[in-house]
DNA sequence: CGAAAAGACCAAAGCGCTTTGGAAGACTCT
DNA sequence: AGAGTCTTCCAAAGCGCTTTGGTCTTTTCG
C-alpha cells in the first residue's frame, strides 16, 4: 500500500493525503480524519527510503564504531546503549553503527554526512583536541559529545559527568581519613575523562600540601588484569600507597586480587575507592569488602544523549550548551583511616 | 556531485555512467575506464538513499534490540559486535540497531522488513520455538541465527557453538576426577544455550549412572551477584556439590567469592569450570585460582555471522545450513580430584 | 456588493539512482 | 549487397515520497 494507491482509493490527490498525514494546516479537518482513518485501516506506512530521498531526513542517529582485531569495544558501551536505545525507541529512532578503521574514522564520518545517512551523530570517549569533534562540527551535522574534549577553540554540545569533582571528593575523603600516600589507577590517559580524574586527585592532594607521586599513578586499559598489575606495582614499592582511587570497577577486581595475593587486607592495609558506571552484572556492594564508589549511571547518560540528539534533530535544541552531571560518592566498607 | 552532473561532464548518458560504474558488460572498456577515472577524480559517490529507492538494497544489516528500563543488554553483545563490526567494515556494511519493546519485537521486525530498512537481520539469544525465527523466516528476509532454536518445524541457517558438547566434556572431566555431586549454575534456562548446557551435564552424569539433582541446578541472569547466591545456596545444603559447572565468567566471580566467604577453597573443596566467551577485560587465567573453562570466542562468532549475512545478501549462500562450532576445554588450576 | 483574503485541494516537478526497451553503427555471413 | 548480430550507447520510465506553484471556491470586510 503506497501513497498513490491510498490517495486513489480516497479520491484525493497524493498531495492532500501526504499533507493530511504530516499535519500540514492547509487541509480540512474532516478530510484529515478520513485520510488518517483510511491510512490506519489499510496499514499504510510511508516508505522511508522514498521519504528520505525527498526530505533528507532518515530517522536514524549514527555512531562511528572503531573496529579492528586489536580494538576492543568498551564494555561500558552496552550500558550506554541500553539507555540510548530505550529513549530512541520511544521516539522511533534507529541507531546505525558504522564500523570504521580505528585509525581512520574521518573517512567514515565524512561518508555518513555526505550520504545523509543519519540525522545526527554522537561521539564518545573524546580526547583533548579531539579531531572528531572538530570534524563533525565543521561538517555541520547535529551532534552531542558524550564526555568532553579540551583545548578546542570553539564550543560544542556535550553531556559529561564531573569526573574531576568525583575524584577530588574521593581523594579528599581519603586524606581526611589520614591517608598521605594516595595512588590512582586510571584508564587510558589519552582520554579526557582520565585526565580529569587525575586532576581531581591532584587538586585534593595539593589542598593539603600533598602530591601525587609519578610512580603512584597508572594509566592503562581498564581490564581486570591491568588493575591487578597496577596494584602489584604500587603496593610492592617502598613507599606504597595506603589508599587507591581507581577508575573502574573491573580494574578494582584486579586490585582486590592483588591485595589478597600480597597478604594484605582492605581496608586495614589499603583503602579503595573506584568509579562505578552502574553495571547490572557487577555491583560494588557485592565485593568481598563492599566497595566505596563514585557512582554515575552511564545508562542514564545514554538516555540523555539520545534525548538531546532528538531535540537537536527537531530543532528544539540549538547552541553549544555543555552539561556536567554531579557524581555521587558512596562510602562503603573499603575505606578506613590510614594504618598507623 | 551526482550522477547527472558526472554524466553531463563526460558527455555520456546517466545510463552508461551508471552501468560503467556498476560493472555491467554492455559498456566499452575504454569508456568504463574514463568513467571510473572521472568518478574517482571528482569523488563521486552514488547517493545511497536514491540507490536504495531504486534497487531496494540498503547496504545495512539489522538487529532488533530489546530495550526497556528493566531490560539489560547482555555484556556479551559488545564482544559479538566487535567481531561483527570488524567484518562489516571490510564489506562496507553498516549495522542498524532498531530498539524494540522487549515484549513486542514482532512489530519492529515487521516494520524493518516492510520498510526494507535492511538487507538482512540476525537474531541472537534464541529460545526454543523462537517466534522471531519463525517470523523472520516467513517475512522472507535473509537472516542468520546466532545460537539455535529448537522445536521449529522448518530448517533455518544458524551459527552456534556446541554448548551441549562443551558442558558434557566439562562434566565428564569432573566425573573422571571422582566427583559424584555436580552442580550447574546456568544462565536463563528459557534460552536454548542454557538448555543445551544442562543437557550436556546430564548426559555426562547419566553415562556414569549419576544424575543432576533438582537442587543442584540454578538458572539465573548471568550476574556476579547471582553467581554468588547460587553458589551459597548450593554449598550450604547438606549434600553440597564438590564440583560446579558455570555458564559464565561473571557468575564465576560470584562463585569464587561465595567459596571464600564460606571458608572453603578451590580446588580443595570445590572444583569449578566455567564457560568463557573470551572477554579482553576478564580472563580466566587471572582468577585467584586459574579457572578451567570451556572456551569459545564470541567475537569470532560475530565475524562469522557477519560473513554469512553478507554471503546471503549477495546470494552466495542459500539454504538452511546450521553450523556448530566445537568448544575447547581448557584445564587450569580450579579442578582437582574430589575431596575424600 | 465587489475586491481581497483565506481555505481546500491538485498537477506536476523534483529527490538521484537503476533499468527497460530501443536505436545507431560496425561487423559477419551468405 | 542485404540480412542478421554484436557492440555500444541513450531516452525515458520508474522507485514513493514531499513540496512548489497554482486553481477554484468560500468567506470576510470596507
Amino acid at each position: 500500500m503506497n501513497l498513490k494507491q491510498l490517495s486513489h482509493m480516497l479520491a484525493l490527490s497524493q498531495t492532500t493525503v501526504s499533507r493530511a498525514l504530516n499535519g500540514y494546516p492547509e487541509v480540512n479537518e474532516e478530510t484529515r480524519r478520513r485520510v488518517i482513518d483510511a491510512a490506519k485501516r489499510h496499514g499504510y506506512r510511508p516508505n522511508p527510503s522514498a521519504r528520505r530521498l525527498a526530505t533528507g531526513k532518515t530517522g536514524m542517529i549514527g555512531y562511528v564504531l572503531p573496529t579492528g582485531t586489536a580494538v576492543d569495544i568498551d564494555p561500558h558501551f552496552v550500558e550506554f546503549l541500553s539507555g540510548l536505545g530505550d529513549y530512541a525507541r520511544s521516539h522511533e529512532l534507529d541507531l546505525v553503527l558504522s564500523p570504521a578503521d580505528a585509525d581512520d574514522q574521518e573517512t567514515t564520518y565524512r561518508r555518513i554526512v555526505a550520504n545523509r545517512q543519519v540525522d545526527a551523530v554522537y561521539i564518545s570517549s573524546p580526547r583533548p583536541a579531539d579531531r572528531r569533534v572538530a570534524l563533525v562540527s565543521t561538517l555541520g551535522i547535529p551532534f552531542i559529545v558524550h564526555g568532553r574534549s579540551e583545548g578546542l577553540d570553539f564550543d560544542y554540545p556535550f553531556t559529561d559527568i564531573d569526573n574531576e569533582g568525583a575524584f577530588h571528593e574521593a581523594a579528599r575523603l581519603l586524606i581526611q581519613l589520614g591517608h598521605r600516600r594516595l595512588a590512582l589507577i586510571n584508564g587510558d590517559d589519552r582520554e579526557t575523562f582520565a585526565i580529569h580524574r587525575e586532576r581531581g586527585v591532584r587538586r585534593a592532594l595539593a589542598a593539603s600540601g600533598l602530591a601525587l607521586g609519578e610512580d603512584h599513578v597508572c594509566s592503562l586499559a581498564m581490564t581486570e588484569e591491568n588493575g591487578y598489575r597496577a596494584a602489584r606495582r604500587l603496593l610492592e614499592q617502598s613507599d606504597a600507597p595506603t589508599a587507591i582511587t581507581c577508575s573502574s570497577l573491573i580494574m578494582a577486581l584486579g586490585v582486590v586480587r592483588a591485595v589478597r595475593d600480597l597478604g594484605l587486607t582492605i581496608p586495614g592495609d589499603l583503602s579503595l575507592i573506584a568509579h562505578d558506571d552502574v553495571f547490572p552484572w557487577l555491583k560494588p556492594e557485592n565485593f568481598s569488602v563492599p566497595l566505596s564508589t563514585t557512582r554515575s549511571s552511564i545508562r542514564l547518560a545514554g538516555a540523555r544523549v539520545a534525548e538531546r540528539l532528538a531535540a537537536r534533530i527537531s530543532g528544539l535544541e540549538v547552541g553549544a550548551r555543555g552539561e556536567v552531571w554531579p557524581v555521587d560518592l558512596v562510602v562503603r566498607g573499603s575505606v578506613a583511616g590510614a594504618p598507623a
